[in-house]
DNA sequence: ATATTCCGGTCAAACCTTGGACGAGGCTGT
DNA sequence: ACAGCCTCGTCCAAGGTTTGACCGGAATAT
């Protein structure tokens, strides 16, 4: 493949150094020499490299005099890189769920949405799904054991919450290049909370999720790992229903994903079938922390 | 199934080329050679990739004439590996903002509300500020010249507006160790949009914002530039007001920076400002595409 | 009739080239 | 302190090419 040649209209975009400068900087210094044919000056990436960490060595205060016969070693100590210490704290305000609970016992579905809304203006993605989406589904359901709330209004707010976590989903888009993990609930398994909170997670940590929702087939998801090259297929078992088929799904699933593709699963469900599921590869998560590390070690 | 083809109009609609150009193109340097049927050219999906990278290499400051010649990969190459096998394919599809301008008009915020929610959840954060945000308030603008809307409606849809970009803003947590940028208006520049967009922008290409709003005094941003230690300090100048007296301030300001810190201004007052800023260091950017740009060099 | 496409010709704006000049800021010697 | 010199980004002029857009006329389909 032939070299990559930049006229110098494209230079100047790529280094941020203007048309002028750079004809003045060559003409003056001879900064680079770059070659020419009949259209005019044809630069080398090595120029526009060359001429990246000049215009950054100048930026922090050097003369262009003084570093223009400099090669290209010595530019890059001069402008090495400086990490910065000075963090501003973030003052993480303690949440209460108990105001969206109450919401919830009085049918207030409007200062329901009301309330998560602000909460999702005011928290970080990570945060909301941790700290507010989960404990709220726990409390809902400890509420519906105690006969406080109904089935009826269980579902409402899984329903609220999951729009809302799939929204913030959405806004996110991973950095082009990202590893990608698939993420899913398997047949049999209907709760997507999980899922939809492994998803935030994975955006949040650089790893690009395709999220494909609940119940779905073991054959259709090989199929997608198969087209999608994904790093992880990641599962959610809450374990309410029958966990031995669940598993066995998850099972045959893991047995059948191309290589280099690993299958994580996490939950409650998960945990109540360690043994089978480690037997077919599957690496088991205990929490959500757990998740976040593996996702951190994906992206690194 | 027979291959997809296009027609010229088509074309013209994907690759952001007109017609003329598109046939320009082709007379002159045989950019493609689409197959032809009794109504025209059609051209094939292939076709469509080339010219859009080709689109994309001119755009880049790349002339079409050297361009032209050049197979897909080498384009590619040229352009940036931005090319993950095209599971979301994200067509560029032209927003149309005339339904949100009809609801300004007609003082109809719930339906402004829920068709800004709609495109937040649709689309991509830049996609949305750029191609939505921008667009809309241009419009409003207009409109508001023209009569047809109120000053209060237009306060009305930038409030609107605001607290949806600042509600994106806070769901992207920047990855820890990115290099940051300081981002505000200046005092006597009260419009932030530009502002926002930036900070948005500024998250996309992996780049911390530290958003402070509208209307600071130069000595504030030096002495939160100090602590901080930004790579740049980011200001918009939309320039409604007294362009001298803001360019002054920025002027100021660019000079007390600590080394290190550069000074980024962007907008119409900017441009209006050009010498006066440039003498002071500052580096001026014409579009948002030349920030993005800048961010890049940043992050890289 | 109206709309779309075709083609070739034409034109103005943008671009690249070289070389010189201007001016703001910094350094130096008196 | 002040004049003079140097540095360096920007601007200009002049001469050339490239390129996007427009025009007019013809063909064809709705």
């Amino acid at each position: 493949m032939r070299p990559l040649t930049f006229p110098i209209r494209a230079v100047a975009k790529l280094t941020g150094i203007t048309v002028d400068t750079l004809r003045a900087w060559e003409r003056r210094y001879g900064v680079v020499e770059p070659s020419r044919d009949e259209r005019g000056r044809t630069y080398s990436e090595a120029d526009v490299e060359r001429l990246t960490l000049l215009r950054r060595a100048v930026e922090r205060g050097h003369a262009i005099g003084r570093v223009a016969p400099l090669g290209v070693d010595e530019l890059r100590a001069l402008v090495g890189r400086a990490a910065s210490p000075p963090v501003i704290p973030a003052p993480s305000s303690p949440v209460t769920i108990d105001g969206l609970l109450a919401a919830v016992e009085g049918f207030d579905l409007d200062r329901l949405r009301r309330e998560l809304n602000r909460l999702a203006v005011v928290l970080a993605p990570r945060q909301l799904a941790l700290e507010v989406a989960l404990p709220l589904m726990r409390a809902v359901g400890e509420a519906w054991h105690l006969g406080k709330v109904s089935i009826g209004q269980e579902h409402l707010v899984t329903a609220e919450i999951r729009s809302l976590v799939g929204a913030l989903l959405r806004l996110r888009e991973p950095p082009p290049g990202a590893p990608r993990v698939l993420i899913a609930t398997i047949e049999g398994e209907p709760h997507e909370l999980g899922a939809l909170v492994a998803a935030l997670l994975s955006t949040g940590a650089g790893v690009a999720p395709f999220y494909f929702g609940a119940g779905l087939p073991p054959r259709e998801l090989v199929a997608a790992a198969r087209r999608l090259r994904p790093r992880a297929v990641v599962l959610s078992m809450a374990g309410a229903g029958s966990v031995e088929q669940v598993a066995g799904s998850v099972a045959e699933l893991a047995r059948a994903l191309p290589a280099g593709t690993a299958c994580w699963v996490g939950g409650a469900g998960a945990q109540a079938s360690r043994a089978a599921l480690s037997a077919a590869g599957v690496e088991i998560f205990d929490d959500f922390d757990g998740f976040e590390q593996a996702l951190a070690r994906l992206a690194a």
